[in-house]
DNA sequence: TTTTCATATACGCCCAAGCAAATATAGTGC
DNA sequence: GCACTATATTTGCTTGGGCGTATATGAAAA
């Protein structure tokens, strides 16, 4: 669990994906990387149980998995609201709204208590 | 930080350092790990700034450093709400004991919400 | 059926980091 | 000074995992 969350480029996907579901095509766009570098990270985000896929014709649709454990919600929970303060993942979301995706709410409830 | 995380070693040794003060000699009997591996896992988390040492004659004590932020907080509580369940670092702690040495008490503060 | 598009995977390279063994440092006592 | 102890660091090796590029899959469109 602590690996999934001590990439970058994960940490990112994790941020966006906070607000709702996101297609691959736009998650490569807002994040600005190559498409085989986020479809890598989904995987393994995937493999960790962290988020899960829908597909839809040809989109994959990617959203965060429910928390199994206290763990993985604390984790989560940090996301949306000790990093809210993190300039590159709050670029991202602005740009994520910048196309019209719905963005998380800030805050997660109980972790920097 | 989820680097520093993310290594079995350094999770059970800041598991053990929640009681307290313990020697670099202690730790190595607890964790039935070689001196040079505990040494270098101590060196690693105290350039991340997650424990301190202090000198007595020849023995370093080690602790956990007070968090800074409130994401290092959490993690700290992480590991002794959501983690009191792993079977290894509750019978590092075990030997701990049996070994005379402080051992945390169970639960923190709002970790697992 | 061939093409095209969205996504996933395989391959090869390189670097971070883990480990064991050996060695260095530094304090203590004779 | 020398020996002994506790701890730290270096060395050399090996593995995990990140990346870019190329390629494969699989669904829709032409």
């Amino acid at each position: 669990m602590f690996r999934a969350f001590s990439d970058r480029t994960r940490l990112r996907l994790l941020n966006l994906l906070r607000g709702g579901e996101i297609c691959v095509c736009d998650l490569v766009e807002v994040l600005g990387a190559s498409q085989p570098l986020v479809s890598r990270h989904l995987a393994y985000l995937r493999r960790a149980g962290l988020v899960e896929a829908r597909k839809e014709g040809l989109w994959m649709h990617y959203r965060l998995a429910a928390a199994r454990t206290a763990f993985h919600k604390s984790l989560l929970n940090c996301l949306g609201c000790c990093f809210g303060s993190v300039p590159e993942l709050a670029r991202d979301l602005k740009r994520l709204k910048a196309k019209g995706c719905c963005v998380p709410a800030g805050g997660g409830d109980g972790c920097c208590g």
